[in-house]
DNA sequence: TAGTTATAACTGACCAGTTAGTCAGTAGAT
DNA sequence: ATCTACTGACTAACTGGTCAGTTATAACTA
């Protein structure tokens, strides 16, 4: 059945394999859980022996830890130069960052770490603590920053911009909850690009419909 | 030093038993996970042997599902009452059904199911599914019903029903999903009532400033 | 009231299954 | 021929679930 069933019982790939154990060791971790997943299921996935896995990880642990390094290098770098030090109305920033997340939310892995970190956190503080310094806390204060300006500049009505951040993302989050957690969309599918669409029209103009819009009142 | 040195080894108590287990249960769960729980924990905690345990409850999966037995019966017969076929404006109800939530999510026991299931679905998604069926599927629907209607009564722009419902309950998901899983409060704490009335300000009317607020544009 | 019996409630040592981590030996590369 | 990436059987530790035996208590007897 194999195209090569003669072939050699392994391949010498040292320079490789980290990477290849932390791409099967996400996979099977959102799938099962870290607990549940075996070192020796890592190591089948990778294409190695479980032996050989503990050549490049001290523990199993070691393998988490390298997988939310890994997540977090990149983030730190990314969306944030484009958001630091932006003066004018923040309604257009908003939206496109608003955007992004969601586009971002909807490819697979990207959910991926943080949905592990929330199961695993409570055996591995550390971790989280880590994903918090490098991440959250680099993110949050230039979404205040740029909430304060809009406040500052009379874009927005003076409101607590630490408290109006979870009124900015919560919907999003909550949305991606709901259909990780419940399996719970719309009718309609995820239909991300609406829940945003519709979140940003609350977001900036309310929920309450403006006196030319009423057509009656309640009887 | 025991007040009781030569008190009985154990009393017969067998009424009292299952609930006591599944408060030692839930506590130590909530604490270290349903895995790292030894069911031998359990039983110390609750005043018991591990082999009692076993009197009342078939396997330690079944206590867990004790557990959230016993959380989803009384949130079926509650908050749902006062909900259903509200006519009228529906912003009254929406902000003291946020208050209320708001409130009852600071009590410390509310919190700990929804926590448990988020980590413990990918072992046992039956549970999820059983909790989804007995408290989401339930509020959810009247939810909408009550948004429905406040659009087709003119007190609301025409927005999407479910889709509105992410916007308004999600950010005091956020909020507490920030503090419990990554300890990330405001300032002067968890002040879940500011964070509400911040909330609903933004939500019925918007995050933006009406004209004669704007004092001054970008320059 | 005090002794006897019956039985339900309970204990804790034990068993069986599971798995992280080790290491002596093997096989691929150069 | 040498070096090193790699294998896989093994061990040591842990824990869910069992069960033969023990203890508390109620019911019965005298």
């Amino acid at each position: 059945m194999q195209t090569e069933p003669r072939g050699p019982k392994f391949r010498r790939r040292a320079e490789a394999r980290p990477e290849e154990v932390l791409d099967a060791a996400l996979a099977l971790f959102v799938e099962k859980g870290f607990a549940s997943t075996r070192v020796e299921d890592i190591a089948s996935r990778a294409g190695l022996s479980k032996g050989a896995v503990y050549l490049y990880f001290p523990s199993k642990e070691a393998i988490l830890e390298g997988l939310v390094q890994r997540a977090v290098v990149p983030i730190a770098a990314n969306a944030l130069g484009f958001l630091s030090n932006y003066t004018g109305d923040p309604r257009p920033v908003i939206s496109s960052v608003l955007k992004m997340v969601a586009h971002q939310l909807t490819q697979p892995g990207t959910v991926a770490i943080p949905k592990l970190l929330i199961r695993e956190m409570i055996h591995f503080p550390e971790l989280a603590a880590m994903y918090r310094r490098e991440v959250l806390d680099r993110v949050l204060p230039v979404l205040e920053q740029l909430i304060s300006n809009g406040v500052a500049e009379g874009h927005f009505r003076p409101i607590d911009p630490q408290l109006t951040i979870r009124s900015i993302v919560g919907p999003i989050v909550l949305h991606m909850l709901m259909a990780e957690v419940f399996g719970i969309v719309p009718d309609e599918g995820l239909a991300m690009e609406r829940l945003v669409d519709n979140h940003l029209a609350i977001l900036f103009d309310g929920l309450s419909a403006p006196q030319s819009d009423r057509r009656f009142m309640a009887t």
